[in-house]
RNA sequence: GCCCUGGUAGUGUAGCGGCCUAUCAUACGAGCCUGUCGAGCUCGUGACUCGGGUUCAAAUCCCGGCCAGGGCGCCA
């Protein structure tokens, strides 16, 4: 056994001198056997390296040289840069350790000439992501959320975690799904929204929550999920200039911290990230209404923009840019009016080119106003008198916004399918696993 | 939810009424090779999405289900 011996990973067998023995856990890639020498390609998180089994070194040799692909090892060797390897360094065995024997045949190749569909491989998620070029997407993703919290809690926002099992729908109706709660009837909640401004009534300031959301829309696109990871902010005695503020640096310290991180892994990826230039540019809806109808389509002011014409609108500004000032009449009852034009709102999207990635505004903080918007929207405010009732002993003017983590990572990696961003997607009909 | 396309060995494909006892690659199994490195070579194993229908005859045509891919609606 060679447990007392610390594990080496393979990317840092670089640093280990000539001859020196070290011990290395991981998967069987490839194994070749020819006469009476046998060769491993041995995989970790890192990398991989070639391994040399000769059977007077290896006391196992027949054993080992026989075990099936992805099978699980440790083995103890010695570093060899004078081989004849193509990589210029592999390790000589000594000791090899079976951890566990894979069965055969795989089904999905984790280095086979031939591609997997998909669908199988989300079937088969778990070997999927033995892929490296699948596994450091979530690398990147985690790092960009690292730098968007540490953004966050320089500007004093607390984390927060919210109910996901909530009584009422958030912004309308049709699109939660239902969940039996004991003797009454629930729902998944589709967006912290009303829990945040509930905390700006408690006097909590500045909150920020990551969770999921949960939309029981029957959309079938590479960009939309069922379940989706939410970046949610609210900020009290703030509008949505302030808010439009921490969401451009929020995403520029995720994206610096990506750079910062992941240097390696976008060379592997093959991807090219810049830290964007704040502040991102802010053209409001009716000039995108202007830009759209000088590409010669019909466009009604109020109604909110279809793909086609976002795709128009991306041309214009590649890159982060904000859309400002939406009609109310496409955005929930929470937004606040303009006061120069009530028809307008203090409301904004963030846009990669055609992509939505974030929805925000300035909320209504007076309840009567609230009120009067929930009727205007066809919802019945008693449905909502847990809400409400945070808004009548002393809420304060705030802004905030939601966005999607999964729909971050794919701009910045330049990724069309937000499954491949997701561990294990839910969409119309995926479930399992 | 709508429109289009598709579902053939473990994986990815060819075939699209009888010549299919179904192609090729990869994987898997057996063998050869003291150094391979997308190893190579020989031999072998393994499949027509499900349910109806049309036809002398269906992988192939028709209908429906299920599933997938692309597009749209809608959104984060």
């Amino acid at each position: 056994m060679v447990a007392e011996m610390n594990r080496t990973s393979i990317r840092n067998l670089d640093a280990v001198g000539q001859g020196e023995k070290v011990r290395l856990n991981g998967w069987i890639q490839d194994l070749r056997k020819l006469k009476s020498i046998s060769f491993v390609v041995l995989r970790d998180h890192t990398g991989t390296v070639q391994v040399t089994l000769k059977p007077d070194a290896v006391s196992n040799y027949n054993e080992v040289s026989e075990l099936s692909r992805e099978s699980v090892l440790e083995i103890e060797g010695k570093v060899d840069r004078k081989s004849g390897a193509k990589s210029g360094l592999e390790i000589q065995a000594l000791n090899v350790n079976i951890l566990n024997i894979a069965r055969s045949p795989l089904p999905l190749g984790i280095d086979d000439p031939v591609e997997a569909d998909f669908d199988t491989r989300l079937n088969n998620r778990f070997l999927d992501l033995r892929k490296p070029e699948n596994n450091i997407i979530f690398r990147v993703e985690s790092s960009l959320l690292w730098g968007m919290r540490k953004y966050l809690m320089s500007q004093n926002f607390v984390e927060v975690h919210t109910p996901k099992v909530v009584a009422a729908a958030t912004e309308g109706g049709a699109d939660l799904f239902r969940v039996k709660y004991f003797e009454k009837d629930t729902y998944l909640n589709q967006s912290p929204q009303l829990y945040k401004e509930i905390l700006m009534s408690s006097g909590m300031d500045r909150v920020f929550e990551v969770g999921p959301a949960f939309r029981a829309e029957e959309h079938n696109t590479p960009r939309h999920l069922n379940e989706f990871t939410s970046v949610d902010i609210e900020m009290s005695f703030a509008d949505h200039n302030d808010a439009m503020s921490m969401l451009e640096n929020a995403v520029k310290s995720g994206i610096e911290e990506v750079l910062k991180n992941n240097a390696d892994a976008l060379k592997f990826l093959g991807k090219e990230l810049k830290v964007p230039e704040v502040p991102f540019p802010r053209i409001t809806y009716s000039d995108c209404v202007g830009i759209v109808e000088k590409k010669g389509f019909k466009f009604n002011f109020g109604e909110d923009f279809n793909t086609e014409h976002l795709r128009e609108i991306g041309k214009e500004f590649p890159g982060f840019y904000f859309i400002t000032e939406w009609p109310a009449t496409v955005r929930p009852f929470y937004t606040m009016p303009n006061p120069n034009d009530p028809k307008l709102t203090n409301s904004y999207d963030l846009q990669f080119g055609e992509k939505e990635i974030t929805s925000g505004a300035q909320r209504v903080h007076d309840p009567d106003m609230l009120e009067k918007r929930f009727m205007e929207k066809g919802l019945n405010p008693s449905d909502f008198e847990f809400y409400i009732k945070a808004f009548r002993y002393g809420m304060p003017p705030h802004a905030g916004w939601g966005l999607g983590l999964e729909r971050l990572t794919m701009i910045i990696l330049d990724i069309p399918n937000i499954r491949s961003v997701t561990l294990f997607p839910r969409d119309r009909t995926r479930v399992v696993p």
